[in-house]
DNA sequence: CTTGTTCTTGAATGGTCGCTCATGTATTTT
DNA sequence: AAAATACATGAGCGACCATTCAAGAACAAG
């Protein structure tokens, strides 16, 4: 239930997602629904951004997420990212950058999740980016803790260009040209 | 009228702002509003977006978008919108930005309308940088072109992040990092 | 089998949505 | 002044929204 929750929210965003159509995608009634989530709709959203945060989001993380994690599972992420927002699986981009901009504003838990997430993602990659200079792997001045905001920030706007255009060209060039600033 | 509505969708998004609004917010009733924008809600939407792009993209642009435009107006840029991400009035980031995750996806008028704008970003950045390069303000090796996608992704992002995280040192530090990157 | 309890159901609620249109009010033309 | 045209009005339309709750089904205990 609380997974397709998720589902509908992520690809069709919190307001353009019906109770009705959580209904008819689960089999749940309403009545059962509201029991199993008093709140309603609200609380099942913050379940399904927590859900979300703790199933999909460590999964693209994949290697990123070990602490011995390099620049290799850096790249890798960041091109997990471009073929998502290539296949029309992965159009959808991340439920918590579209909450960021759909409900950030106006529902400071929704928003407390989100930047939940910011943070995690930014000290995966901080200590890659550690590892990576301490291997050689790019240059030595490069700062991990400032150039892991300025990742964060490049792969939240990597999204946000993948969506309204999802060009392979574009979103490579992209990527390349982050990496090549730490090289 | 239509300077309202672009407002409110600015303001509050698509889905979120409802005709109602519009009719309190501007006095205009609905019938003299459907008369007047035919195709409704949507059409509103639409050249609502199409105002944005003209009137108010230009103005966030400022020195950028001329032709001699140099590292210190994209850098001036970047300030700008920090600027306003951290200031009450300007925490609803861009509305370009807002419609690419809310209703590219569905909306391909609305997502040719984004593409637009970061092509027209793109291009400024591009010609600023090469300016650049060309003053000797950033490193010779610095590719324009693929440096102005980058930028137009960091600008994004940074606009995802400051809306759930409205931080001055974090987006400083983004900027900072981004154009440590270039000299 | 009977009773008590929990779980499930879907019709119904009041509200809001985008939108229309008959009617009333200006404005222009004759 | 009268007629014709254009514009403004807001009550009302059906559809859908999130939510509730009385009634029924399933199950457990005695």
């Amino acid at each position: 239930m609380l997974n397709q929750a998720m589902l509908r929210f992520w690809w069709q965003g919190y307001r353009a997602t019906s109770i009705e159509d959580l209904v008819k995608a689960t089999g749940v009634k309403p009545g059962s629904l509201y029991s199993a989530f008093p709140g309603g709709k609200r609380t099942l959203f913050l379940k399904s951004l927590e859900r979300y945060s703790k199933l999909v989001v460590p999964q693209k993380l994949g290697e990123l997420a070990a602490p011995g994690a390099s620049l290799a599972a850096l790249r890798g992420y960041f091109d997990g990212l471009v073929h998502d927002l290539l296949s029309p699986e992965g159009r959808q981009g991340c439920l918590l950058v579209n909450t960021a901009i759909e409900n950030a504003a106006e529902d400071d838990e929704a928003a407390a999740v989100v930047r939940g997430h910011l943070a995690r993602l930014e000290e995966c990659m901080s200590t890659a980016l550690r590892n990576a200079r301490d291997d050689g792997e790019v240059r030595p001045s490069v700062d991990p803790a400032g150039n892991a905001k300025l990742l964060v920030a490049t792969c939240q706007g990597l999204m946000v260009v993948g969506k309204a255009n999802p060009d392979e060209t574009l979103l490579r060039a992209i990527v390349d040209n982050a990496f090549a600033a730490l090289v």
